[in-house]
DNA sequence: CTTCATCGTCGAACCGGTTCGAAAGCCCTG
DNA sequence: CAGGGCTTTCGAACCGGTTCGACGATGAAG
């Protein structure tokens, strides 16, 4: 590769002169412009990324942390993914996608070495291990899940609770008195995922404030054990005319499960659920639901992130911002017989 | 951010003895590298990844090329992504993540700059466009998917003729006279997409041989369109008893729509595919499968571009490596009736 | 006809590492 | 006890950009 020197020789000036052509910091004749564009098209000139890092401890990308657990369900979280990626490079940036087991020591690895200039965290569990690394190293960063000390960070997340009560109200206004819950499976309350709790707590209290019968169960995240806890559920409420899948494993395999049971939807079950435009395309699933909007989430914690980059004394206070949801309705839900 | 120089300082030692005694390159005396080993973890230092760039030329940072097609199906392309940067982070190397729609423009821009040591390319098709600008920019490289000119290129692909012959071997084994083969929607081919048109002609291939019929046919990508091509394709051969599938998102969505008709597996109809294990697993099939191995693709072109960026003189000729497939039983498939 | 901005350009310093050549201190040998 | 070889450390150069201060030329103002 040619480097700004080559090109200043090729084109009889100094490199300072190039290095202010290209950035048009300073004043440069329109001629000796010229001179250094041709210099650069004929040596086909890429500046160095690295030597321009290191000197206006500027990188141009951003980290983007994210892990996969063994036993959870991969789509789900790659759904972010796309969106951010596209979301970042509109803006300049490019994405280190880190998936480095170890977070904290990642967020370290990435941050203390000046690799980016800031960080997105996916699924962010309510005491993540990864938020001391990142509040200890000096990176902006924005969060997509909510942890339960917010204090000093940008975080954007879908209002769960919000959205349980939507649905929830949603099964009501049909008339539906009995109805069935099923979170995620609860490893991932142990992990600490808050959104479980915040849409099981929300859904409850609805259900209690109106006087709804509500069963709510964790689910599981694989088959064949989906299929199984699905049907002991609902053998154990045959009386329940609604049901609300908070799970997107779970969900995606619904479909099949049903029609094995010859459960009709919406004749003999309500169905209602959680989860995005794209994921439902790709599973085929037919179900009324409240849309979790990952390209909002990742577009919206991207947008945030750099305005903290680029004016960072004076990008305001920390936001906290809840998506507000938005119901789908497909055609799965009916007016409670009888 | 402390700098080696502050290290040095804390130390009483010049920066140089500080470098050497990170790297190893030198004898340290037991009584400074303590010192400097004290300095560094009391100021918390970690190297300027982009200094350290600067001088070695090297980033440590492999970049992964992907693009995403709107009418496509995201979560096969997915696949790759994780074994991939797990791959990587095993080796050192931390994963550059682009999904620009302009693939020839990113892969000079992440090249030139120097950003990343070498590319893993994934969904490499036909006539890739890409291919001409990572044959201009001076990195190694390595491909996932077939291209037609392999000249100078590392390339792993799962041997998809040899896949769809063993697929078509395990019908005619059991009896099956005619069968149906669904391959993903046409534009992958006019895409340039040769996995498709490898398994087809394979597929075709060998079953003339047998004097088997057979009935190929392209599917779709998305819903509603590919229960509609499957129930005509399935009208249109009511005679056939054995089916082939090449398509994820058609076969993910084939165990409702085969319920729906009411025809059973294996019993009415034998169903093989291919697709990845997980893929499998998360979208709950049950059908006999050739495994595509997006694992193994994926840490075999990590590790072969490794190998180009290390020991880039000796590394060898380049290798096209074709992945056996290895065919995984479900009991998705029985003898033919009658 | 000086004086003073303004414009366009240059040279040098700097960012934070790595690495080469040399030098200082030590021990050993003849 | 002078000379040679080791070990350990230092200073300086270098990687490829950016940016600050300065300088010569030009034109306008006094």
């Amino acid at each position: 590769m040619s480097t700004i020197g080559d090109v200043a020789k090729h084109a009889g000036v100094s490199r300072s002169t190039v290095s202010y052509a290209l950035s048009g910091k300073r004043a440069i004749s329109e001629e000796t412009r010229a001179r250094i564009e041709r210099a650069i098209a004929e040596l086909g000139f890429t500046p160095n990324a690295g030597a321009r890092a290191l000197k206006t401890a500027e990188t141009m990308v951003l980290g983007l942390m994210l892990e996969f657990h063994a036993d959870e369900f991969a789509p789900a979280m790659l759904q972010y993914v796309l969106p951010v990626s596209q979301a970042a490079r509109e803006l300049g940036y490019d994405i280190l996608m880190v998936t480095d087991p170890d977070g904290p020591k990642a967020v370290h690895r990435i941050a203390d070495s000046d690799m980016v200039d800031g960080i997105v965290l996916l699924d962010v569990t309510a005491a993540d291990p990864r938020l001391p690394s990142l509040r200890a190293v000096r990176k902006p960063a924005a969060l997509i899940g909510l942890p339960s000390d917010t204090a000093g960070l940008d975080i954007v997340d879908l209002d769960f609770g919000e959205a349980a009560r939507m649905l929830v109200d949603h099964l009501q206004a049909l008339g539906h008195r009995e109805i069935v819950l099923i979170s995620p499976p609860h490893h991932v309350v142990e992990r600490g995922g808050s959104y479980v709790w915040r849409f099981r707590d929300g859904a409850i209290e609805r259900a209690a404030r109106y006087g709804l019968q509500i069963h709510a169960y964790y689910g599981e995240s694989r088959q064949p054990a989906i299929r199984r806890s699905v049907e002991a559920i609902l053998d154990a409420h045959p009386a329940a005319t609604g049901l609300i899948v908070h799970n997107d494993a779970t969900v995606a395999a619904l479909p099949t499960i049903l029609r094995d049971r010859g459960v009709g939807v919406p004749d003999d079950l309500s169905v209602v659920s959680l989860y995005s435009r794209d994921f439902g395309e790709e599973f085929s699933l037919p179900f009324t639901a409240v849309e979790s909007a990952a390209d909002d989430l990742g577009r919206h914690a991207v947008a945030q992130l750099v305005r903290r980059i680029t004016r960072s004394p004076d990008a305001g206070p920390p936001v906290v911002r809840f998506v507000p949801p938005v119901i789908s309705d497909r055609g799965s839900t009916r007016h409670r017989r009888r």
